[in-house]
DNA sequence: AATATACTTAGTTCGCGGTTAAGATTTTGGGGGCGGA
């Protein structure tokens, strides 16, 4: 082990003895200075390629994170593994704690952040001032293409935070990205020339099968009767927060025994919290949940995902569906289609973004307060309030309007070129529109596909595609009475006593 | 009739409970010296 130093940084401070498929060629990159794209299958050790970089490395990593719950996740993590120099700043802490970081930034080796904490301020300015970064990883890097675009606008603007840090190495890290995403992802980080370590994420071990019903009825029904015969831990996606509630009450009652909860992104932080970590202790069976619920679930037994409503997009109901079977064992997708389906999710295209009146009676709103030589007002609630639009078409428009050169923070441009902004806004609008509705109608047509389930998802995401390593879908040999699944497992599963002795001293710490 | 996804902010408090470091005290094991066999 002498002549291999990575090996021997691995073994010293995380305690494994070598790497995992891929690792070591990403952080040997890394260390070379070259950017990667890295899309590796969830479990096998994404957060490796930059945790064991931080400590070869001379000044700090920053770590791009989506979610307060994953950065948090990660610090407690590392904390216990020993590594102490590691933060998450997020609007967690309060200004003094927050101030107290700052003060002593350039201790940390890694910080964690979410993409809107780098367009604040104070938080650049201090890391410009006292920092020198070494390492940029975006971790879940899809959400850039999946979200940035309308949702979280801000992810769409670290191409000038990286401009701003003094363009360090860039490692972009997802476990379910298509072609096209992943070509999204470098564009709008500007870095067209990335070093690509992509790995299969097609999952040999689920089983895909689709049913034709009538409505919601038949459908949780279904769902009763296969939980009956094969109680096994279980997800059911719906794209309504009122569903998941009402699933989860009919299903407890349908099927006496099963221990069922809801999860969805209105419920209090501290209930989502306690849900989650129920059911990845197998204190629940079964979750009822929007898709609020899946980042950060790493529970390797989850053996049926069921979608009782279709996603809007064949990404999203991948990253869906590759929750189950983490362990290998064999696993089953099972999605439901009525009349009407594709429904719900066209119009949440539709509304998510602001229709051309909008957009016209916004540029009103603007030159009104320019003419009057006034800024924008400080809470963005009121503007919304005034142009009767959502949180979400807000941050849309201000993010477009900004970068058209008609507003400057808060501040309007007199001069700006109103005509010109409107019509590329409205294109751009209509072009979003269609990209979305485009690939809501891919999802429709496997959903209606005659032809073997597993080619026609994985088809237009990779070129090839492994075997099955059990049953392949319903079209070629899967049904329901053949899935042998073994009895429940004991609730209380032995881990043996470090394991044990680590939930115990975990539970329920949170910062 | 409507249906989902997340992040953000707060200026310089105060008291309480818990934790830690340092010092004091007690317990315990081992080493060494001494006397006797």
């Amino acid at each position: 082990m002498q002549d291999r130093p990575l090996e021997k940084t691995l073994y010293k401070h995380f305690g494994y003895e070598q790497f995992r498929e891929g690792q070591k060629e990403i952080i040997e990159e890394l260390l070379n200075g070259n950017d990667v794209l890295g899309i590796l299958p969830t479990g096998t050790g994404k957060s490796m390629c930059y945790q064991l970089p931080s400590l070869l490395l001379e000044g700090t990593v920053i770590v791009v994170s989506p979610l307060i719950s994953l950065m948090v996740d990660q610090v407690k993590q590392l904390k216990q593994q020993g590594m102490k120099r590691v933060v998450a700043i997020n609007s967690f802490l309060t200004p003094m704690q927050k101030q107290q970081v700052y003060d002593h930034i350039n201790h940390y080796k890694l910080i964690y952040c979410s993409p809107e904490m780098l367009q604040n301020a104070q938080f650049m300015q201090t890391l410009k001032e006292k920092v020198s970064v070494s390492l940029f990883v975006v971790d879940e890097a899809h959400c850039i293409s999946q979200w940035g675009h309308e949702f979280r606008t801000d992810y769409l603007k670290l191409d000038d935070t990286l401009k701003q840090l003094n363009n360090p190495t860039v490692l972009a890290l997802s476990a379910t990205a298509p072609v096209h995403v992943q070509n999204d992802i470098m564009r709008q980080i500007n870095r067209p020339d990335m070093q690509k370590h992509i790995f299969p994420m097609d999952r040999e071990n689920i089983a895909f099968t689709v049913e034709h019903v009538t409505g919601m009825e038949e459908k949780i029904e279904r769902i009763a009767s296969v939980l009956k015969t094969h109680p096994v831990p279980t997800m059911i996606y719906f794209s309504s927060r009122q569903w998941t509630e009402k699933a989860a009450y009919e299903l407890t009652q349908a099927t006496s025994g099963l221990r069922v909860a809801y999860y969805h992104g209105g419920m209090e932080q501290t209930d989502r919290l306690l849900i989650q970590q129920q059911f990845m202790n197998d204190q629940l069976d079964v979750i009822c949940c929007t898709s609020a619920f899946g980042m950060g679930v790493n529970k390797s037994n989850i053996r049926l995902v069921i979608h009782a409503h279709i996603p809007s997009q064949v990404e999203s109901f991948l990253q869906e569906v590759g929750r189950a079977g983490r362990d290998g064992e064999q696993s089953v997708s099972l999605t439901f289609y009525s009349p009407g389906d594709g429904e719900i999710p066209k119009r949440f295209i539709e509304s998510e973004l602001p229709s051309a009146e909008l957009v016209s009676d916004a540029i009103q709103y603007l030159q009104n307060i320019a003419q009057n030589g006034r800024l924008l007002p400080l809470q963005p609630e009121e503007i919304e309030e005034s142009l009767q639009i959502s949180e979400v078409q807000w941050r849309f428009l201000a993010y477009q309007f900004e970068k058209n050169g008609v507003i400057k923070g808060r501040k309007v441009v007199h001069q700006a070129n109103w005509g010109e902004a409107y019509h590329s806004i409205v294109a751009f609008i209509k072009e979003r529109t269609n990209i979305k509705q485009n690939k809501l109608t891919e999802l429709l047509n496997w959903v209606h596909s005659k032809d073997c389930l597993r080619a026609s998802l994985y088809q237009s995401f990779q070129s090839s595609y492994k075997t099955p390593v059990g049953f392949c879908c319903d079209r070629c040999d899967f049904s329901f009475n053949l899935w042998e699944t073994s009895e429940t497992p004991d609730r209380m599963e032995l881990l043996g006593w470090e394991k044990e002795l680590q939930k115990v001293f975990l539970q329920g710490e949170y910062q």
